[in-house]
DNA sequence: ACTGCTTTTGAAAAATTTTTTCATTAAGCG
DNA sequence: CGCTTAATGAAAAAATTTTTCAAAAGCAGT
């Protein structure tokens, strides 16, 4: 089901500016903060405003189809989602971001912690960090 | 080891600010912002000011006494760390925040990710959140 | 394709948050 | 106790995010 396809049957248009964001993050392959998608979106569609990026990205995110990420210094990059899949693999030198599954792989730790602590877990945060194949052999 | 011999064999100064917000982190035991914390500090310093509290974060947090709270509407909470642990435990209702240990139960994940992807792990950031056991009660 | 209803947009303004600057203060060492 | 340097607080500046509102544009039903 393609994305256009997903945010229609939640209910919301497709519009330009939705179009754009979605463009603009598909070619970036690495997190962008609103202002970086506003200045490329601009090349794509003249008129677009930054509130709408801000907006945008609210109902994609909202709709699952782009995520945001945290970083240490900043957590205002959003890049794709896949559907389904939840953890993040980061470059921490080129920025470059890579999603993998296994969800399954925390169980183990998920139920020994509810247990230890009483808590009811429902959702979690994962990101891997750390250095892509192209980064660590320019490491200089 | 008390933070502040930690603080001073790392370098730096123990000074009134850096003083309350770690007094006021103690006594939170929840996330607050740099905001939140101003304000409970000026009850203790009367004079603190909010710059001085963002730079006592900064340091803190380099040190590894003080860490920034990722929460999907807003990044900008602070907990106190305790040393050596990684992980924490959110209670998406309350804010209350537990840390617990266990990165070794990620080093199978890991390793797995690192063989497929390429990429060489050096650091993660794991957050589990649901509910404290009070929250769950009181569910209503 | 045209109409009408409703969501969405873009611009400007407002609100918030964070950083910079700089003169003054106060840690911590001898 | 005095000296040196790091750190502070206030104000201003910069950056980021949200609100407001009239105009534009999706889209469902003709």
């Amino acid at each position: 089901m393609s994305w256009e396809e997903r945010l229609s049957r939640a209910g919301w248009r497709i519009t330009t500016p939705r179009r754009v964001v979605m463009q603009v993050l598909q070619r970036a392959g690495r997190p962008l903060s609103p202002q970086e998608i506003y200045m490329r979106g601009r090349r794509i569609h003249r008129s677009l405003g930054l509130v709408s990026v801000y907006r945008s990205l609210e109902v994609l995110e909202r709709v699952g189809l782009v995520r945001r990420v945290h970083q240490e210094d900043r957590c205002d990059g959003y890049i794709l989602a896949s559907p389904g899949h939840h953890h993040i693999l980061l470059c921490r030198r080129c920025g470059r971001t890579v999603e993998f599954p296994g969800a399954e792989d925390l169980s183990g730790l998920i139920a020994q912690v509810e247990q230890r602590t009483g808590f009811q877990v429902e959702d979690h945060l994962l990101e891997l960090i750390g250095l892509c194949s192209p980064c660590q052999r320019s490491k200089s």
